[in-house]
Parts: C-alpha cells; structure tokens; sequence
DNA sequence: CCTACCGATCGGTAGG
DNA sequence: CCTACCGATCGGTAGG
C-alpha cells in the first residue's frame, strides 16, 4: 500500500534526523526536505512531529521486549541466561541503531501521558535484567554484588558503546559476542 | 554568603535547564525566567545562546583533563593507576551531574568550529584510557582484550551510569569505588 | 502532494 | 536590567 510505504519512509528519515540533530532540532522542514516533499504534505501521512517520536520510542520498546522476555523465561542456566538476554538486546541495537539512539536519547521530548507511560515501559524492562542478576546470585551463579547496579552497569556499557559505532554488519556479531561476553564474563561470574 | 556573578548564575541554571530539556528545546525565554530577568537581559552577560554551551562542554572538558592526565602521568602499577584514573572522571561527573550531562550529550548543537575542536579533544581523552588498557596488557598486568572495546566499554558504563541517579553526597563516594572497582576487576585483571 | 498562509515563538538588537 | 521590537522559523491548517 503506497501510503504505508510512504509512512515508513517518513520514520525511516526521521529516525535518522532525530538522531544526528536530536527531535528539538529537527524541524518538520528538514524532514520534509530529506524526503523531497514540502512539510505541509507530511501531514497527510502523520498528525504530528511527536506521533513520529512516539512510533520510534513505543516500537523499539516492543521490540526490546520481544526479543529479551522470552529468553528470560526460557530454562537456561543463570549465565547463560543473562549472555543471551544481553545479546538480544545488543542485536537489537544492532539492527535498528539509529531508532535505539531516539529511543535511548529523544524520549524525554514525549508529552504527557506518553512520558509517563514510557517511563514505566522503561521500568519494567530493566527490571528483566536486574531480576536475571538476583536470580544468578540467588541460585550462587553470580558472585554477590548489588544486582541493580550491576544490572545498570551492564545495560548502560552495552547502549553507549553502539553509541558512536558504525556497526558494519561484518564485525557486528563478533562485537557483539565481545562485548556480552566481556560483561557477563567480568562482571558477573563467581 | 557570597552571591555569585550573574554571568555564573546564568551557567548554572542553563546547566540544569539543558540538561533536563536538551539544549535545542531550552529557549533564552526558559533560561531567563529561571533568573527572574527579561530574556533581553541576559545579551548584558552572554553574547549568545551558544556561547553559553561553548562554556559548559570546554569547561567540562578541562576538569576531565585535570582530573585525569596527572594519574596518567603517576607511577602507579598498570591496575592501580587505571582504577584511579577512572574514579578521578568519576568524581568530576558526580561532582558536576548537570554539567557532565550536556558535555555528554550536547556538544553536538556546538557550530563550527567549536564543533571540530571538540571532538578532537574528545578523542584525545578517551585515548588516555585507552592507553592506560594498553600499557596494563602490554606489561602483562591485564588479559590480553582489545584496549579500545574495553577502554570505551568502561568509560560507556561509567558514563550511562550517573545519567539516572541523583548522586547525593552520602552514598557517592562509595557508589564510585563500587563501579571503578567492579569494571577494573571484572573486565581488567588477568 | 501543493500553494498559501496562520499565530506562536525563536535568538537577538536598539536604546535608554 | 527593562521596554519595544525585529526578521526568521517553528508546527500545523485550509483548500484544492
């Protein structure tokens, strides 16, 4: 369907401006130009600047939830376990780098209630990775140590460090097998 | 106690102002209001919006540096020193939440050529960590890693860390050797 | 998808 | 530090 393709277009370039310039920066022009339209004709396809934003920050949390909630609930070992969540999450990344970076950076420019609730979205989703930590120590895989610090620790080394990285698909999986290797490895292992 | 200059005054709130809204969605209007002053008042103190964020990430940049290049410079053993270099950008972050937070996130609303300028600096200073990771493998003090994923993998974490917490005086101190000593131990030591 | 346009707000200046 | 104001640009609408 044309007008689906043309949407998607729209959040494709919009990710991309949203993330090299920030949301605030980037006005409706800009996108409308990448796309080679005038900014008027983008409002036949979206309601508003922040619909887009609210599509990229709410679709990536699905996705992050779709690929890490089963493998917490899967009957690997504690180790295992929190390899392969991370490594979801990384492939995630990965795959949609520039949508992460809004989802990780842009979120705060969502209006009420969506700020709200994304917020909560966010809660929740880390407490998959601090609940796998407990677990871990819990069952005497881990070493004791805070399990939200731990947890933060992890998830925030794994996003920044996608940050300024190209991730060409060639090295991408070996990077990320690296890096959740590194982490679990180190920081986690008794 | 003494009132500080305006010119401070005026650093300090747009600190706070840009951190929690980003610096495209602070307007000279927000920062004024904050101050009790016309937004026209402000052009007697500052000779741009962005004159403002020039200061704020090069002021950054120099306490980083002050902080960090003498323990470089130690003669401290290859694990010892890397520990102290860390908690040494630790402290300046904790010690300087609102304003680490723009020089983290913001420098990219800097124009040419501050922009440049900036990201050479920026590299310049991951390059010490980078260099501490490769000096402890090269004399066989850490496991053999490539310095560059690990020295970014830590100063990642570090960085991801305070963006979520509140860092009050007490639990600060104690928060810091945690994390410097989790990373070091987890990801360094052979 | 375009032309034509809106009120609001932006960073900043003039002049006192 | 204020009043008064500027041109530019913002997100968005009307109507075709």
């Amino acid at each position: 369907m044309k007008t689906l393709a043309r949407k998607d277009q729209i959040r494709l370039k919009a990710q991309m401006l949203f993330r090299e310039r920030g949301y605030s920066a980037t006005s409706m022009r800009d996108l409308a130009d990448e796309l080679g339209i005038e900014a008027a004709s983008l409002y036949n396809h979206i309601s508003s600047k922040e619909e887009i934003l609210q599509g990229i920050c709410f679709g990536m949390a699905e996705s992050f939830f779709a690929a890490v909630e089963p493998v917490t609930l899967s009957a690997l070992d504690p180790k295992a376990k929190l390899q392969s969540a991370l490594e979801a999450h990384l492939r995630v990344i990965a795959e949609n780098s520039d949508a992460s970076a809004v989802f990780l950076h842009e979120w705060r420019h969502l209006g009420e209630p969506f700020l709200s609730d994304f917020k909560l979205m966010r809660r929740r989703y880390e407490k998959l990775f601090v609940t796998l930590v407990e677990e871990g120590i819990a069952r005497d895989s881990f070493k004791k140590m805070d399990a939200r610090v731990v947890a933060r620790t992890i998830l925030s080394a794994t996003n920044w460090t996608f940050e300024s990285q190209k991730t060409s698909k060639s090295d991408g999986d070996a990077t990320i097998q690296q890096i959740a290797e590194l982490l679990v490895e180190g920081l986690i292992r008794r």
